[in-house]
DNA sequence: TGAGCATGTTCGTCAAGGCGAACAAGAGGA
DNA sequence: TCCTCTTGTTCGCCTTGACGAACATGCTCA
């Protein structure tokens, strides 16, 4: 019922092997490692790494944690892909997240990978009853820093009163709550996916 | 430079596949499935999964992808460990990052792996000759938020004028420009090294 | 020129991953 | 009570990943 997501695991591109395949060469190239010396660091043959370099072969969780090591990477920029490019989004323009309440926007400003890691919001809000927010996906980090107005923002049990400039993180796969305290208060939240 | 890996593994807990085998169940139980049903939506043996989810085995890419898109987990979940916590700083506190300009403050806000990912700061600038910042690493992507005032911001060669609430995100490894039009200029950068 | 040492590739061999069937253990239903 | 349909585990078999040696190539130095 979660539905047959193809769609659903794909945090990186498409077919895993291809990207893993990109990334080792790239991160080996960037590192500036010839391929024999990261086979060595990595504990694994060289030809094991040559064929997973040219998108033969299918390796094992081990094989790829101890390249991962032996590249100094954090294991999942090995199955992520690439960059993008300039943009921007003006005040205003951008896709606004609905929401049921008039006076709280939701600016989704970037979504890297579509659904996985970290999106950027612009949030603005006006005073009123404070907006409760359900919990999201388990190992969701929600970054915010006020840029004006006022704001209690937290966990719902114990949110904390911000100022402009100021900094919170919280779990978002807990309940939690914005609550403006001045009317056109602004912040801006980077949510993380993990 | 690259060097010193030590800080390499440690993208996740540990064992990698202890890890695995905890992810592959917790996941599992919080989406109701039955171990045949996940694994017959993976389209892999139900043994193998039972394996994997007690630690035994070793799985490969193929395989632990179609468990994550069986789960509908976005697959780097499946090795990355646990959970911060709630952390607040407020404006003017926490580690200004030191700068040749008094007139440039950078605070940063959240560094979530020591050395990857994405790094967040607060941004002050007075107005004054442009600030050009030398390529970064390979692969940053800079994303920044106005909050107040007016800047000039964005790769050196066509930098864009920003008000508050506009976005703008470029690539970092290349050289940029953060020039203040006004004073208190006030700005929230995600630093992203992929 | 050729020896020496790098690079990355391909080729047999072996162990391990993955499979399907058979297996215990519960939970209803007639 | 017995039957049946689940659940998750354990057991041979076979495919396949990983290994190490041998193999091409390119570079440096004598």
């Amino acid at each position: 019922m979660t539905g047959d997501g193809q769609e659903a695991g794909r945090a990186a591109g498409g077919a895993p092997l291809e990207v893993i395949a990109a990334s080792l060469r790239r991160e080996r190239r960037r590192a500036g490692l010839s391929l024999t010396e990261v086979a060595r660091r990595a504990g694994i043959a060289k030809s094991t790494l040559s064929q997973l370099e040219s998108g033969t072969g299918n390796p094992s969780v081990e094989t790829l944690w101890a390249l991962g090591v032996a590249l100094d990477v954090p294991f999942a920029r090995l199955v992520d892909p690439p960059r993008p490019r300039v943009q921007v989004i003006r005040a205003g323009e951008g896709p606004a997240v609905a929401s049921e309440r008039a006076d709280y926007v939701a600016t989704l400003l970037a979504s890297c990978p579509p659904n996985a890691r970290r999106d950027i919001y612009l949030i603005t809000v006006q005073p009123g009853p404070p907006r409760e927010s359900d919990p999201h996906m388990p190992g969701v980090v929600e970054h915010v820093v006020l840029a004006s107005g006022r704001a209690r923002i937290g966990v719902a049990e114990d949110p904390v009163e911000l100022s402009p400039g100021d900094y919170i993180a919280y779990p978002g796969d807990e309940p939690h709550v914005f609550e403006a305290l001045e009317p056109g208060t602004v912040a801006v939240m980077v949510s993380e996916h993990v």
